[in-house]
DNA sequence: CGTCTTAGTGTGATTGTCACACTAACAAGT
DNA sequence: ACTTGTTAGTGTGACAATCACACTAAGACG
């Protein structure tokens, strides 16, 4: 079955830029098309927008059914929509943005033959289309976002001591902080909890463990609070 | 002629926000459907993306088409694509903003048999699709654009004095703004030029005219400069 | 009990933000 | 020429945010 339309109409894709977070290191996700274009290249994970899902339901099916990924932060990027930047046909993709703890998905076996892996933000290799570009948009936005909003917190495990939560912040920010800056900051937002509880089996003094409060974390990132690191 | 495709797509659009900036009123354009759905109604000025344009060339066609609009600040805003948006059939529409003086595009004649006008921007009627909603988000994001970055510029005439451009900063932000710390301010950011020359035939003190340097103001978007007013 | 590693804490300098009020200049009318 | 009306133009002090910076405390382990 065909369908015909009186103007020629360019096919919609959805793209995702996933970032995850290792101990030290932010990656991305990258699938190896098997076809041409650009076969043997690496992509973003990404495909075509069914007629009757949201864009935004189309990136996490993507993301679901390439990555296994799910309930992750997401965010329309841009939408990128050169004409020439599919050589086959005119393709407008709306690129979203996605922010996950790499160690929940690690090297995960690709889902229709094709290769999956993460790579080093900083060393990513050629990528197929405008990709690259895609990836660099997503990178300052991620960088800009994190500046003033709180995100990532879901990428924490539910208790977790305040290094880890630095650290995540200067992966992703790829810049030292300060440790004593960083806390008072943190701590006077009002978005963590302390807990009665320590680190266990840590060959150092043990840190005290924190948690969300899930309340005032939604109501900063709803009124776009001012969150400086 | 038609064009078939083994899966259905949808029909990609772009839609345009036109600020207008009165002496002391931010206004939308607006354009008057006159066919099914939403006939009679208001709705954004837009329309379909041809086959071999980028999506911001359409945006200026559009606007060029139905409003006469040309080089103007224009910013992608978002991709809007629920499903059930346009009741006929699935359209994904690429959402554009832009900031004009209002003053050079008063009243402009329809292109096309359907009335254009000006509504002030806190008294809009009830708009088609869901062009309110892509309105309200146009609306954030200048209030947002327009606190960390010099826009607007080239808004003003070559000269003017700096009660112009402050009395335009309130307009957007809806808010009055202290006279000497919004001098201080912007005199500091090194993007205006003092000249040496007076207002005239004004009823009262003439104040000093001043123009943009245009190569610092560029820098200054480039860097995305923190621009806080 | 010494050593190793990380936790946890405070201050002072600097900068940005904000609120706030008076005199100066010019035009117009008497 | 003087009065009136209107906008231009200027400085300061309080407060908050940011930044750089170094030592002691706790616990694990040998």
């Amino acid at each position: 079955m065909a369908y015909s339309y009186a103007y020629p109409r360019p096919a919609v894709t959805v793209d995702c830029v996933v970032f995850g977070l290792d101990e030290d290191d932010l990656k991305a996700l990258l699938i190896q098309r098997d076809r041409p274009p650009f076969a043997d290249q690496w992509a973003l994970p990404g495909g075509f927008v069914e007629i009757d899902e949201t864009l935004e339901e189309a990136a996490r099916r993507e993301l679901r059914e390439e990555t296994g990924l799910d309930r992750v932060f997401l965010e329309q990027l841009y939408t990128f929509g050169q004409p020439d930047r599919d050589p086959r046909q005119r393709v407008i993709t709306v690129a979203y943005y996605a922010l996950v703890k790499l160690s929940d998905h690690r090297v995960r076996a690709a889902t229709d033959a094709r290769d999956t892996a993460w790579f080093s933000i900083n060393q990513l290799p050629d990528l197929a289309f405008d990709h690259a570009q895609i990836v660099e948009t997503a990178r300052q936005r991620l960088r800009g976002k994190v500046r003033y909003q709180p995100i990532g917190f879901e990428l924490l495990p539910h208790k977790f001591p305040l290094r880890d939560l630095q650290k995540m912040y200067e992966t992703i920010l790829n810049r030292p902080l300060d440790k004593r800056n960083f806390r008072k900051k943190i701590l006077s937002m009002g978005v963590l909890v302390e807990l009665d509880e320590t680190e266990r089996e840590v060959p150092h003094r043990a840190a005290r463990l924190y948690r969300f409060d899930k309340k005032s974390y939604k109501k900063l990132t709803r009124e776009g609070f001012d969150f400086e690191i």
